[in-house]
RNA sequence: GGGCCCGUGGCGAAACGGCAGACGCAGCGGACUUAAAAUCCGCUUCCGCGAGAGCGGAGUGUGGGUUCGACUCCCACCGGGCCCA
């Protein structure tokens, strides 16, 4: 809705000549900013440079990587720059040297679509909108170190970030001392005799290292890197030309960038193996500063579950006699790598106290046993039902090999989700082929189906039916034996097993748990059959007694697990495992606009690493950078680079190689940047070790400044505030993490995390305005009348939501710069509500603040002459107490972050300023250095009218002094029965008798309590007297 | 379906387990003004009583619980949001 008052404040009818206008702001934050450039107000140096003041200790705060979109800035981009603008400006004013500076991720698919759209090379169009993005933020009055600034995109900077990428690749993971190191160190071990080249893929006989022929060499050393090219079933999505991390694929199976639908595709990409450290992001997650479900999110996407890994037998013919196999593996016992037989299956469970329940067994589709396991002839007397049932599946009664191929086109058409969801039917076909559970020995059979995934686990599961629903709905639906080992509780029976028997006549009493046992068990065992007493209908998928379970019957399940994985042990077909839902990191994108990789290929294909000397590997100019991309989801994979001829090819010493045609994801630039900021003309190193201990170290409790990192001492370390949205709780915060561990494994950084503490600022949100179709109008054309709204002449409907684009409610800071002036616009963001909070945004509501700084401009400004308006003379005690109280409880709120209430306490000291002919000048100088991390242009100009000559941005924040916090007099409520029924005027700390004494004795409270029986009374000094009657 | 967060006046919101609604917006009344704008002063949770200062009652999504005392802590439910399925 278009806000009127701009118009009313420029009619030329109040001529008062220095009034604090919208127009009167806008030259004087002009001004200061252009003060601020000019002087380098806001340049930080580094320990050693010119002007480091090393007595000071340091904070580091950081704002989230922005992106440059082409559309600008809206009022709710700024919200968090504001917040750690505020406090950078606050902590500057109380003796810290901060650090705080503002970049642009400016690599990546945005980037690039828009720069598809609009025709134009996308480093035209990023630098364009970094430009227009640095305009509105200057506009902002941002205190940022405007020389530690860059882009991702700037190849000064993409150099240090294919650095990295080297120093991973050249990585292992030595798994002895729970930390990366060099690969070098790998091959001297390996040389030396010091690390066994046992490998199950390259080397199953585990022949010595020196008899192993070079490439073989060169295979092992590869499978050990942290960064390696791996054939993968990968996200692949045709609509943009592109593989997709699993982050960035919706829980529709769309791509996150533009919707379009994403297949499984086998490829061969670079992973980079994040999962080495699922351990330490894990464990070193509990000591960050960060909030409880962003911790949680975190955790779950790592998703580590603790369970066994178990072998089972597949037969190869259902004559074979399994005894000699379990035989010869007890002997043997376990072996760690991939199973060494042909015929035995791994899988994982976290209920390998289930193990007795194990009835059948189920492969992803795509698993590559089944090609081996698969029958060539259904066995005699198959149950037709186990062919099952999909769309397109054949008609006539095709063989198992045929079946298999059937399905797994069927399968490989639906996402992962698709394949996961429960309500669906579940479709599967049997393979003809059996295993043996390695328990009960018991003959089971072996079907595929799309509910196991190839990516969760082994890629193959033990199905329980009684207590997994999905196994559960997978047996009902095949007619597979469901065999109960779990006792369930009292409650659970009765819910399940009562109902169910009562239809029979009432033959059984059903109050009785033990009877309610015996059903459940002997229905166990006899499910299958006509005629059982009770049919299961539900999975009991919680804990209980073990039954049915030889080895661990009676037992508690939850313990149970453990005696089992023992026993498996011992057996040597099992193990205890822990298994993770994270996978591996898919690191290449089929695009232009990103990092090359300093990667070649000789002409058997292996991957090389460039020397650091050859870096960087710059982007080639191409005419045409567009992916190519389809709708169909076996379309070759093609890359832009792949374009660049000259390029694609390199000769090192005298041999040719192929350049890696893909790029890096676009969270690879932001995987490190913050440690840029720190350091960012470093030609020799990604960050000097100097600044780089400065400013990520965290203070030792005693407060000194540590020179390295010392667990006991120290915080984790790193950045001492971040700022950012809850949408990156897990992607950029975990691969930024990832990252950092494996540079500080390597020695480049001294902490082992990079964000010591994190805040997560809400959204603005507002409203938004739907046609008759359901389609969003400009919320900014629709107009109220009798509360029904219009958008040109037609009614629309009123929503609510974040503010953005596709809402098309936004509000620009443009706009607020030309209605109120930068310092208002400030303020009234953080005076909207908690920064954590998500509120909306009421144009009309920022009149308020601007009246604010209006009435503080007054009390110190004649708006006539322009001449300050303050006196020398000292304060009255009253103002002097008020003044301190505020210092207080505004000091209170900057540490907490608490913006919101840390300007209404300035607001009310001011109004008790204008009721003043004369403003005491140290009430005014309070005033304006507490308002200067808010509003720091009328700040400045404030503070030179008061007689300064230097800029306010490093003026100490005033000081409450202790004595004049303490009241003489303070006023304690005296209830009845919970309601204030007098109030007492008592000297602070008087103790609990006698304001007892004072209450009861209140005329008001003796007729309170007139005919009432006393039954207590509390008092507590200083608080309240709380009478029951 | 699981996990997390949030529900307070007409609106945005305050409130270490201790006087619910600070502060701001909107609204109402007054002062100044020929008039308006701007500014300043006052009122403003709801219901009832009172000419009035004031008095009484209810009240923080709903229902329970802990406590001398609950917006705050615990349990269940309803509604909204986010994350994971």
């Amino acid at each position: 809705m278009t806000d009127q008052t701009s118009t009313s404040r420029t009619q030329p009818t109040a001529p008062t000549p220095h009034r604090y206008t919208a127009e009167l702001a806008g030259r004087i934050e002009a001004r200061w900013q252009d003060h601020w450039e000019q002087h380098r107000t806001f340049h930080t140096p580094n320990p050693g440079d010119k002007g480091f003041d090393s007595a000071k200790p340091k904070k580091f705060i950081l704002d989230m990587f922005p992106y440059p979109s082409g559309a600008g800035l809206h009022v709710g981009h700024p919200l968090g720059y504001i917040a750690t603008d505020i406090y950078a400006r606050y902590l500057r004013m109380t003796g810290w040297n901060v650090l705080h500076t503002m970049g642009y991720d400016a690599f990546g698919l945005p980037a690039e679509q828009y720069a598809v759209q609009t025709g134009q090379h996308p480093r035209i169009t990023t630098e364009s909108n970094i430009a227009t993005m640095r305009v509105q933020m200057r506009r902002l009055g941002l205190a940022h170190d405007p020389h530690r600034s860059f882009a991702t995109t700037d190849v000064d900077y993409y150099r240090w970030t294919q650095w990295i990428f080297l120093q991973i690749f050249n990585a292992w993971y030595d798994t002895d001392r729970d930390k990366a190191r060099p690969i070098r160190e790998l091959i001297d071990d390996l040389e030396s005799g010091d690390h066994s080249p046992a490998h199950a893929q390259f080397n199953p006989a585990g022949t010595p290292w020196a008899d192993l022929p070079e490439p073989v060499r060169a295979d092992i050393v590869d499978s050990y890197r942290l960064a390696q090219v791996a054939e993968m079933p990968v996200n692949w999505c045709p609509g943009l030309g592109t593989v997709l991390a699993n982050e960035e694929v919706t829980a529709e199976g769309r791509s996150e960038r533009g919707n379009f639908p994403v297949h499984k595709r086998l490829l061969r990409q670079w992973v980079m193996r994040i999962t080495t450290y699922c351990e330490r992001l894990l464990r070193d997650m509990d000591d960050l500063d960060w909030p409880e479900p962003i911790k949680i999110m975190q955790r779950n996407w790592i998703g580590r579950s603790e369970g066994a890994e178990v072998d089972f037998l597949a037969l190869s013919s259902l004559d074979d006699d399994p005894s000699r196999w379990f035989a010869v593996r007890k002997k043997a016992g376990w072996t760690p790598d991939a199973p060494p037989e042909d015929m035995a299956i791994r899988v994982f469970t976290t209920r390998p106290d289930t193990l007795y329940g194990a009835t059948y067994m189920v492969f992803a589709p795509e698993h590559p046993l089944v090609d081996r396991l698969v029958a060539d002839a259904w066995p005699d007397g198959t149950n037709p039902r186990w062919k099952g049932s999909f769309p397109d599946r054949p008609t006539r009664d095709p063989s198992p090999r045929e079946l298999v191929a059937a399905y797994r086109r069927y399968a490989a058409a639906k996402t992962d989700v698709e394949r996961q969801e429960e309500s669906n039917e579940k479709t599967g076909v049997f393979i003809g082929a059996f295993a043996v559970n390695p328990v009960n020995h018991e003959r089971i059979p072996i079907f595929i189906a799309d509910y196991v995934l190839m990516g969760y686990g082994t890629g193959a599961i033990m199905a329980v039916p009684a207590h997994d629903e999905r196994d559960f709905q997978f047996a009902t639906q095949f007619d597979l034996p469901i065999i109960p080992v779990v006792m369930p509780d009292a409650m659970w029976l009765e819910a399940n097993v009562a109902p169910a028997v009562r239809t029979d006549d009432g033959l059984v009493d059903l109050s009785n748990l033990t009877v309610l046992e015996s059903i459940y068990r002997y229905s166990a065992e006899h499910t299958h059959e006509h005629g059982g007493l009770y049919e299961l209908n539900e999975a009991f998928s919680e804990h209980g007694s073990a039954i049915n379970s030889p080895v661990i019957d009676g037992l508690r399940t939850d313990e149970a697990g453990q005696v089992m994985t023992t026993y498996l042990q011992q057996q040597g077909l099992g193990t205890g495992a822990v298994n993770y839902r994270l996978r591996d990191w898919l690191f290449s994108r089929q695009r232009y606009w990103g990092e090359p990789f300093p990667i070649v290929y000789d002409d058997t294909g292996r991957p090389i690493a460039l020397d650091e000397s050859d870096l960087p590997v710059e982007l080639p100019e191409l005419d045409d950078y567009t992916p190519r991309t389809s709708d169909d989801p076996d379309a070759p994979v093609t890359t832009p680079l792949g374009r660049a001829e000259e390029w694609t090819h390199v000769v090192i010493d005298g041999k040719t190689y192929t350049r890696e045609l893909s790029t890096m994801p676009n969270w690879a630039g932001s995987c490190w940047y913050y440690l840029r900021y720190l350091d960012p003309d470093n030609n020799d190193r990604l960050v000097g070790r100097k600044a780089e201990r400065y400013w990520m170290l965290t203070p030792s409790k005693s407060g000194e400044m540590p020179t390295s990192y010392d667990p006991q001492t120290c915080k984790l370390g790193g950045v001492d505030l971040y700022v950012g949205g809850v949408e990156h709780a897990v992607l950029h915060l975990l691969y930024a993490r990832f990252w950092h561990k494996v540079l500080y494994d390597l020695g480049h950084v001294s902490t082992p995390e990079p964000f010591q503490c994190l805040f997560n600022q809400g959204y603005v949100q507002a409203h938004a305005y739907t046609d008759e179709r359901g389609m969003y109008v400009e919320a900014s054309e629709v107009e109220e009348r009798d509360g029904q709204f219009f958008h040109h002449g037609k009614p629309v409907t009123q929503e609510y939501g974040k503010m953005g684009k596709s809402l098309k409610n936004v509000a620009t800071p443009d706009d607020i710069f030309h209605e109120y002036g930068a310092d208002t616009l400030r303020l009234y963001e953080m005076y909207m509500g908690p920064l954590e909070a998500s509120k909306p945004w009421s144009t009309r509501d920022i009149i308020g603040v601007h009246r604010f700084l209006q009435r503080v401009w007054r009390t110190i400004v004649n708006e006539e002459t322009g001449e300050v308006n303050i006196t020398d003379e000292p304060a009255s005690d009253a103002l002097r107490r008020a003044v301190h109280k505020t210092i207080a409880g505004v000091h209170d709120d900057m540490e907490a972050l608490g913006f919101n209430t840390a300007i209404a306490k300035m607001i009310e000291l001011n109004n008790k300023l204008t009721a003043l002919d004369r403003t005491p000048r140290e009430a005014a100088e309070a005033m304006v250095t507490m308002l200067a991390p808010f509003a720091p242009h009328i700040a400045e100009e404030l503070w030179a009218k008061l007689g300064h000559d230097s800029s306010i941005t490093h003026e100490p924040f005033p000081v409450a002094e202790a004595a004049l916090l303490v009241e003489d007099q303070i006023e304690i409520p005296v209830m009845v029965k919970g309601k204030v029924r007098a109030k007492l005027q008592v000297a602070p700390g008087t103790d609990a008798a006698e304001l007892e004494e004072a209450a009861m004795s209140h005329p008001r409270i003796c007729e309170f309590l007139e005919g009432k029986t006393v039954r207590k009374v509390v008092a507590v000094p200083d608080k309240m007297v709380n009478i029951v009657v």
